[in-house]
Parts: structure tokens; sequence; C-alpha cells
DNA sequence: GGGTGATGATTGACGCGTCAATCATGCCCC
DNA sequence: GGGGCATGATTGACGCGTCAATCATCACCC
């Protein structure tokens, strides 16, 4: 019964496969993270955090909306903030309406870091990765990431 | 002049498609490696290092032989042994040619932990990320994968 | 108005990764 | 045989991420 090839292990193919494109994921990953890091001393969460408070209205979030906006767990973003107040980045204030709420915001410091991190960082970008395919084969990863984000349940961008 | 376009930095939808891949990527990582510590008590670096040691030779490698064929930087890997050590998973002796060599083998209790999780894992990859494409997905990731690590200039596996 | 539970956010412990520094040993060559 | 450098490996400091615990405040409701 063919069935039972549903349940298999994957073969030893399969399993290069996985491992060369997990691999590349990482190797990408710390490739662009030590390039943002020696070009403008910024992470990429720093990145992250600076572009959706340079986004939002008022260019300060709560510390909950900024965490749900960027999809981080709560603890994960607290830490990170933690370090880059210590780094004079951004601001966290109480927030009115609520004591509990913290207002996160950037410093002139911090705003002026972005914005001299900004095109570094996509130059980068593109360099490590958008270069690397044509117009076609960036729609078929478009397609094949899509697919995978479906088959974990991670919501799409649109 | 159209060549300015190959300097432009990237377009809005060229940075969701990297940031979608990613995110994706990242998430595959964080739900694999959730999965394995509830599952052996293993992380994917463990699994790893005791694969490495598994397929070789006697059953045990060199600090450096294990760290090349890891593709590890030799510190990360002296820091991962140590853990690994501690946890009674893997032993090292000193190296009787060379006293500066070390020789690192899997003890009983990590042969064991290793064949404990080696089915979970491998049905791990196959549920999170080969179950999510049919044989003509898959290999067009591995024609991208390729094409990205040339353009990284990463070794191809063969 | 005072308990009770939900919510916003932080903390501490610990695993993991990188970088730079360190240490011991081996090697070479005068 | 001893100075100098290369090599194998470890260490320490620090950033980052997760999990579980904690803390303060708020909201409800009797």
């Amino acid at each position: 019964m063919t069935r039972t090839a549903h349940r298999a292990l994957p073969t030893k193919e399969e399993l290069r496969i996985w491992r060369d494109y997990v691999e590349t994921a990482d190797a990408l990953r710390s490739l662009l993270g030590g390039r943002m890091q020696s070009e403008s001393g910024l992470s990429s969460g720093d990145y992250s955090v600076m572009l959706a408070l340079s986004e939002a209205r008022g260019r300060h979030l709560r510390s909950s909306e900024l965490a749900e906006h960027m999809g981080w767990e709560r603890s994960r973003l607290s830490h990170h903030l933690g370090r880059m107040e210590k780094r004079g980045l951004i601001r966290r204030d109480a927030f009115a309406d609520d004591s509990r709420g913290a207002v996160v915001s950037l410093t002139d410091a911090g705003a002026s870091a972005f914005r001299a991190g900004s095109v570094p960082h996509l130059r980068a970008v593109r360099e490590v990765f958008i270069d690397a395919f044509d117009t076609d084969d960036l729609a078929r990863i478009d397609v094949l990431t899509a697919r995978l984000r479906e088959h974990l349940g991670l919501e799409s961008r649109g």
C-alpha cells in the first residue's frame, strides 16, 4: 500500500535539500548581520524595532503594540529594548492612560542611526539575496515560501 | 541608462519576498528546535554533533575534524561540546599523537540518546518541511538554494 | 471597597553564537 | 637547544532568544 509512503521518513535526497535550505538561510542571516554590524553598528533586530517605530503614527508605540506588529514575543522585545535603551537608541516612558503600559520611542540618536543604517541595510539585502536571482526566480521563491508559511500556519503578509 | 537599475535598492516587493523568506526559515528553525527539545531533549546542534560522530570511523573525531566536517567555527564547537560534556553526552580525551588535539566520542548515554532522537527528528523534518511540498516544489527549492549558495560562495554538498 | 483574575511588562536563568584573547604544544631552523 | 611562529583548542565577555516566574496595575463584581 502506497499510503505508507506518506508516513515514511525523508529520503536522503529530501534530507539534503532540507539541510541545504536551513544552512543557507542561516548563512544568509549571519552574513547580513555581520555586514550591518560593521557598516552601521545595528543588528537586524535593532533595525526591525526602529523601522516599526519610525513607521508608527507619532513615531512611538506601546511595547505590546510593537511586539505584535513585529511578531515578537513580549519578553524578547523587552530584553532587546533594554539593550537598545542602554545604548541610547530608544526611550521608554510611562503611558498616561494606563500605568502598566510603556511607550517606546526613538531618541534623536536612534533616529539618526536608523537613517544612517537604512541604505546600507537595503543595499546589503540586494547584494546578498536579490542579486542572486532573476525576476522569475524571485516569483518562484515567493510562491514556495507562501506554500511553506501556509503549511506552518503562519499568517501571510499579503 | 538602465544600468542604474542594477545598483538600485530593493523594491517594496523584493523586500517583502526577502522578509518572508528569512522570517519563514527562522520560524522553521525554531519550530523544529522546539519539537526536538520536547521530544528527545536534544537541540539541533546536539543532533548534528552526534550525527557526525556516529558516522565517523571508530565513532570518534578530533575536535578540528569535527568542526570542519560540520562547517562550524572552532570556538562554537568548543562551547557546544562543553555543554554536551556536562550533560554526559560526549567525552573528550587526549590524543596520543599530538597532545594539543582532543578526541571527541559519544558516551553510551549519548549514543542511546542519539538513537532515540533520530526517528522523531526525521519525522519532524518531514512534517514541518517536506510535507509542505510536492516533488517538483522540492526540486525547485533545490535549484534556488543552489543558486543562492553559489552566489554567496558557499560550497555545495554535491 | 476589597478580593479575584486578567493584562502589560520585566526579570532571571540558561542555551546558543561570535569575537578577540589566551594557552599549550608542536615545528622549524639558526 | 632555544627563539619564533603556526596550530589545536579553550575561555571570557557579550548579544540574542526562550521559558517560567514575577510584579504592578486595572477591571470586575459581590
